[in-house]
RNA sequence: CGGGACGUGGCGCAGUUUGGUAGCGCACUUGACUGGGGGUCAAGGGGUCGUGGGUUCAAAUCCCGCCGUCCCGACCA
């Protein structure tokens, strides 16, 4: 594994002469806090909404994050490439996904009018390039990546780097010539993924994802966990079981107690929804029955599901897909005097006047209460499979915290986080879309099988601000961060002096130094933009320097010590 | 794309209601002091007030259009 320096030809930055200004303000339209941090402590620059500068420092935590991921590429054997961004249209409009990006691609066209994309993703061109390329079986398998810019001209960029219209990105593909090829490729992305984020220090889930527009069959996503992430998902405490949202599958617990009274109607005035419902009866939501109407094509359909879950439209409309879902308005209940808005329930109605769709709670033998098709009343003992049936069963319901784990029964948890990375096991869509074959050992054309993995590199610089601030500034892990020490010159000249003496000491021994040798910046000036700056450690050269003491302070922890400078420079050295 | 807000020096903001010399803090320059937790004093430099038009003797301020930016939602990987 090449240890590259990040600091170009000299192990040594001194602050005096870095283009760095650090702000004492957060800028006024930053929300989260790596956005607040990267901005201030001087790592990037908003050029425009969602496009941005990335200075000095910033530029060397992103090229440390994209050395890692290249190291671990290159340990999978992958080869590394660089293609346009900038690309013809054409090859998007084979695959349909022109249109299926829509206006999140940016398009413009040269002085002749011929059209063109800027690249969101290249599986396309890579399966060109290999058309190109490759000719026999003995050619693949094949894994080629880059680390490149790309552009999605997303319709609200937001929290600094974490969501850009243009961003970095490491994108990789695998081409291989039989289905097992392709697994093989794709675990061997999944390990080098997990080597990957293991190095950057970052906390992150993998889970099972829905495949999406991508198309194909097996996809996984990696998950850093971070309050400003814009991706829900559910986490087991008690097993390793993790997943989006939309992937979790319910558990349904078995029915107990039959014999259920017969239905009972309660005159409930003015509930229309099941909190008003379940206030006005003194019973839990989740005993209630919600039925929301839909149009499924046009035609009205019911979910049913318990009270206390909303109907996952995300959900619902990939369950029906490719039919489309929309809410009902309430033009729809005009000349429809069965359906009562608000005391809508599926006993007499349920595949007569609607098809009536279910979450699997919702199973045999439970009983309900739900509404009367009557305005100010609901039914109560209302029971499945005697009163009404279910045409079809579907896993559409939110999940809620506390569910139970599909894996080993644990109440999950349910948190946000920031999509990090992401694989696929795409299959032939693309080679089909391009007729990408190669010749088989029996002289016979085969169709390739491709993959294709993700890591978001400027992303995981956001999710790794995220993740390790603290109150007082940014906290690298020291794989990424900009610098290993951060010589803060606390004094006068005599003490600076001293800071870049040892800087170019540490430097001889391969240590990557800031040094703070800025003149006329007090103390507390310094020691501030350290913290904010957030080098794991900072080397304080002050008042007992002239006795060979300097002070020696763990960014993380706040540990401080004051140590010989002989001493410091071992152990600084030794890492 | 729907809803809301905001555009005044590099950053954060006041001034707009009631039209009349563009202001404050930070940052920057020079000098002196200070020197271990965003220091003090003094003297400075820097702004087509997003943009185009209109009203007016006079527009940052009032009116109309456009552009940009951010937030919530929809959307997306």
């Amino acid at each position: 594994m090449e240890s590259v320096p990040s600091l170009g030809e000299s192990m040594v930055q001194r602050m005096s002469r870095l283009l760095l200004k650090t702000l004492r303000d957060d800028p006024a339209d930053a929300e989260t806090a790596s956005h607040k941090l990267l901005v201030r402590a001087g790592y990037v620059r908003r050029s425009s909404a969602g496009v941005w500068t990335w200075l000095p420092l910033g530029k060397r935590v992103l090229d440390n994050v994209a050395r890692v991921v290249r190291e671990e590429m290159d340990a999978i054997g992958g080869q590394e490439v660089l293609l346009p961004a900038l690309l013809p249209r054409e090859p998007y409009e084979a695959t349909g996904r022109a249109d299926a990006y829509g206006d999140l691609l940016f398009q413009l066209e040269d002085r002749r009018g011929a059209r063109y994309v800027l690249g969101p993703t290249h599986e396309e061109i890579f399966t060109q390039l290999v058309k190109d390329q490759c000719s026999s079986y003995k050619d693949l398998p094949l894994i080629l990546y880059q680390i490149q810019t790309k552009y999605r001209d997303e319709a609200r960029p937001r929290s600094g780097v974490l969501r850009g219209r243009e961003f970095q990105m490491k994108d990789a593909y695998s081409f291989d010539t039989s289905d097992e090829g392709l697994g093989e490729a794709y675990q061997a992305h999944r390990s080098a993924y997990i080597r990957v984020f293991e190095r950057l220090g970052l906390d992150y889930r993998i889970v099972s994802a829905v495949s999406g527009a991508m198309g194909g069959s097996a996809s996984e996503e990696f998950l850093a966990p971070a309050a400003a992430g814009e991706d829900t998902f559910v986490d087991c405490p008690a097993c390793d079981y993790a997943a989006n949202t939309e992937a979790v599958t319910a558990v349904v617990e078995p029915v107990t107690g039959a014999g259920h009274p017969p239905m009972e109607e309660l005159a409930t005035p003015a509930t229309p929804t099941i909190e008003t419902l379940a206030e006005h009866l003194g019973v839990p939501a989740s005993a209630t029955l919600k039925n929301l109407l839909v149009k499924v094509d046009g035609q009205i359909t019911a979910v049913g599901v318990p009270g206390d879950r909303e109907v996952d439209m995300g959900k619902l409309a990939e369950a029906l897909a490719p039919a489309e879902v929309e809410l009902v308005t309430a033009e729809d209940f005009t000349g429809r005097p069965d359906l009562v808005r608000g005391y809508v329930g599926p006993q007499g109605l349920a595949g007569k006047a609607f098809r009536y769709l279910a979450d699997p709670r919702v199973a045999e033998g439970t009983a309900w209460i739900t509404g009367a098709n009557r305005a100010d009343h609901h039914v109560r003992n209302v029971v499945c499979g005697r009163d009404f049936t279910v045409d079809e069963y579907l896993d559409v319901a939110t999940v809620l915290p506390g569910d139970p784990c599909p894996s080993c029964g644990a109440g999950l948890t349910i948190g946000r986080a920031i999509e990090i990375g992401h694989i696929f096991q795409l299959g032939r869509k693309y080679a089909d879309a391009f007729e990408l074959d190669v010749l088989g050992r029996e002289g016979k054309p085969v169709r390739v099988t491709m993959g294709s993995y993700g890591i978001g590199v400027s992303r995981a610089v956001a999710a790794l601000a995220e993740q390790t601030h603290d109150e007082s500034g940014l906290c690298w892990p020291r794989e990424v961060a900009p610098a290993d020490v951060h010589i803060v010159a606390a004094g006068k000249a005599q003490q600076t002096e001293l800071a870049l003496e040892l800087a170019e000491k540490l430097g001889a021994g391969r240590v990557r130094v800031l040094v703070d040798d800025r003149a006329g910046v007090s103390a507390g000036v310094k020691f501030t933009d350290a913290e904010l700056i957030g080098i794991p450690t900072i080397l304080v050269v002050g008042r007992r320097a002239a006795e060979g003491v300097v002070e020696l302070k763990d960014r993380r922890t706040g540990e401080r010590e004051e140590i010989s400078i002989d001493d410091a420079l071992a152990r600084l050295t030794a890492n």
